[in-house]
DNA sequence: GTCTATATAAAGATAGAC
DNA sequence: GTCTATCTTTATATAGAC
């Protein structure tokens, strides 16, 4: 199966749109004619690059989820302490939903899973696995400092952070509104405070 | 502009099955085919009850806010301590979820923003305000009676709760498990025990 | 690698008979 | 109120020329 770091300059470009447009209007809300007119090619020049939607699709997660966890190895070099960590980890998800109330690629897909190939689903669920893994690896950290307390578990604790950020753009979307998931996780990790 | 409760009872069957697409599929995912299958009628006879896909949705969405209004008040009713009301109405989205992983209705519709008629996007949004409305009240009254503590205010704490349980839903559904947002809810409501 | 042309299916919606 | 037939548009996808 083909990796999304062995593809052409055109499929990256693909690519790039096709990720936009999920998290804009999800899986089922775009189409390979918006992709061809946002990049200037038409349409049967898409299934050169990529056979199908599904396909397509499932490249885009791949390096939605790579990207993301070098995005998580940046904030394990830069922060020290378990809050300060969560708190940036809160901010990925602020800075995306700021780009044009744009969702997480794997939030909108995991609302959309049944319409979704075997291939992207499992992509979609490797994402939140090691988002998950993450977490409680961050909050034991946390708590071991003495600086977190996690009433339930850190799993518990751990899932519950993660559900907070991808609701907190739904609802937002849902209000109309540009109040940013940052509130949401502050807020959240705040109550862990010892 | 019509109401819910002034409907046939053929035009409410459509309704329940249109509900019962959207929580599963989205607003996208689902066809007036799809309920006529369900339901055992033609695809243009829904047209006579519904002129159009987005006036059958506004209507699924006026009905679904009114229902949930209810129960609200049920909790009321049934509970005096804001920890139990709270509990229970993390148990309304478990309930949904557990009935064959659906999503909250405005939940998934909210996600779908972009792709809703301004009406039904009011109908959303109603149903987030008014939730947020309750929940305020809710927090207010536990802070006043010395059982919760509101970092950062009853606002943020109650949009923080929503997202929780909307954002397990999506997250449950990702993870491709049947893990409950109940559990995210209690999670973060004994986060917030005095 | 991109194009035009086309196949095939499904979508939302309308017309008019029963 | 429901049906058959049909319109129009859009979707994913393929064939084959350049």
């Amino acid at each position: 199966m083909r990796h999304f770091s062995d593809i052409s300059a055109t499929a990256q470009r693909l690519v790039d749109v096709a990720q936009a447009l999920i998290q804009q209007h999800g899986y089922n809300g775009f189409s390979y004619d918006d992709i061809a007119r946002e990049v200037g090619i038409k349409k049967p020049s898409i299934h050169h690059h990529f056979a199908t939607k599904a396909e397509l699709v499932r490249i885009v997660v791949q390096r939605y989820a790579h990207t993301f966890g070098a995005l998580l190895e940046q904030i394990d070099a830069r922060h020290q302490d378990a809050g300060a960590r969560l708190l940036a980890y809160a901010e990925l998800f602020a800075q995306t939903y700021q780009n044009e109330r744009r969702l997480c690629l794997c939030g909108i897909l995991g609302a959309e899973a049944d319409a979704l190939s075997a291939d992207v689903a499992l992509e979609v669920r490797g994402f939140f696995q090691f988002n998950l893994a993450w977490l409680v690896k961050t909050m034991e950290l946390g708590a071991a400092a003495g600086a977190l307390r996690l009433r339930g578990g850190a799993k518990e604790q751990a899932y519950a952070l993660l559900a907070v950020l991808e609701g907190a753009m739904l609802v937002g979307r849902g209000l109309g509104s540009d109040g940013s998931p940052a509130a949401a996780g502050q807020t959240y990790i705040s109550n862990l405070l010892a």
